[in-house]
DNA sequence: TAGCAGGCGTTATATTGTAACAGATGACCT
DNA sequence: AGGTCATCTGTTACAATATAACGCCTGCTA
């Protein structure tokens, strides 16, 4: 398990990020493609906001960006793409913060733990493995099936610690 | 780890919830006599509304509990008595519902997962170790400082399973 | 050409959570 | 007793997040 972006920079530290957003944007359209699911245009609009950075956006600031690029007026336009993303793998919603970031990981749905900075709002993302196994088996010991699985942790980042720290 | 209230009982079946209840209340009354904590009448009104059972409630239904009680009348009084029962590790957040639980654990604040039942909305609570500490370790050595890891397993209990197939 | 499904526009509303200020209470000191 | 301070509470007003419901349009297909 590592938080790493899909090259394997720390997305908390500076990188190319013009790879992350075209590297996971050329992803999700050949994903589309392959699965026969359309990237409308309002869609296509909040996965590239969410692309400008690893900070997780709320519903309404990417209703915003719909709202100038005129793809969408009410808060449904935001959340209708919202789900698109989600339930495609797309996007994953921060419980802790009520805001999505887009997966840099592609394709399919897929469970996953996340580093969130409470101070700058980015995300670290990293696929999980053991830590949802040993729960899921526990949790399947007791007759509870698990469907899915929340993992975030909140702190500082080391760009913020270094800000606050002097 | 395992889910299961301060008795080793497991929350989604039926049990004598009443010590649960006794239990856990004398446990909070104590701590807060040894810390010089003022369990008031509010909050111990909705922490009593929190053990009522093992569902989580929202901060209105704990308010609408105020207000029956004649200790509150506006949203405020809830997410007071709520601030006061989480920051001192009485209750807990489930961020996936936005609603509150009682901490069958007592005592000192911890970190913990949960069994989050989506049909009845029943929250199996566990002493969380290794898990915050893989993930914490991995997290420092990016320089990321974790204050707070949030574990949350959404699904099926076994009694709401059996009731949806048949 | 008729029907159907998916995507979208729009209105209205539900749900969850806070900011800010004022009044009350009780502990503690002089 | 009177002053002072911190904490707790009451209240108004509002912010932020999310959904229900209805109807239109478009493209596909039977
Ligand atoms: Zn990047
Ligand atoms: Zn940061
Ligand atoms: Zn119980
Ligand atoms: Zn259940």
């Amino acid at each position: 398990m590592t938080f790493a972006t899909a090259f394997g920079r720390d997305p908390f530290r500076p990188h190319d990020h013009r790879r992350c957003r075209e590297a996971v944007r050329a992803a999700v359209e050949a994903d589309c493609r392959e699965r026969g699911l359309r990237l409308t245009p309002a869609r296509a609009c909040v996965l590239d906001a969410l692309l400008e950075s690893h900070r997780a956006l709320t519903a309404y600031e990417l209703l915003d960006r719909l709202r100038k690029a005129g793809l969408g007026q009410q808060p449904p336009a935001a959340y209708r793409a919202l789900e698109f993303l989600v339930a495609n793998g797309f996007a994953h919603r921060i419980e802790r913060l009520g805001a999505y970031v887009a997966c840099v990981h592609g394709g399919a749905s897929h469970c996953a733990a996340f580093l969130v900075c409470r101070a700058c709002r980015r995300v670290a993302e990293a696929a999980l493995d053991e830590p949802e196994q040993a729960l899921a088996a526990k949790a399947e010991s007791v007759g509870f099936q698990v469907e899915r699985v929340v993992v975030e942790a909140e702190g500082i980042c080391e760009t913020c610690g270094r800000a606050a720290n002097g």
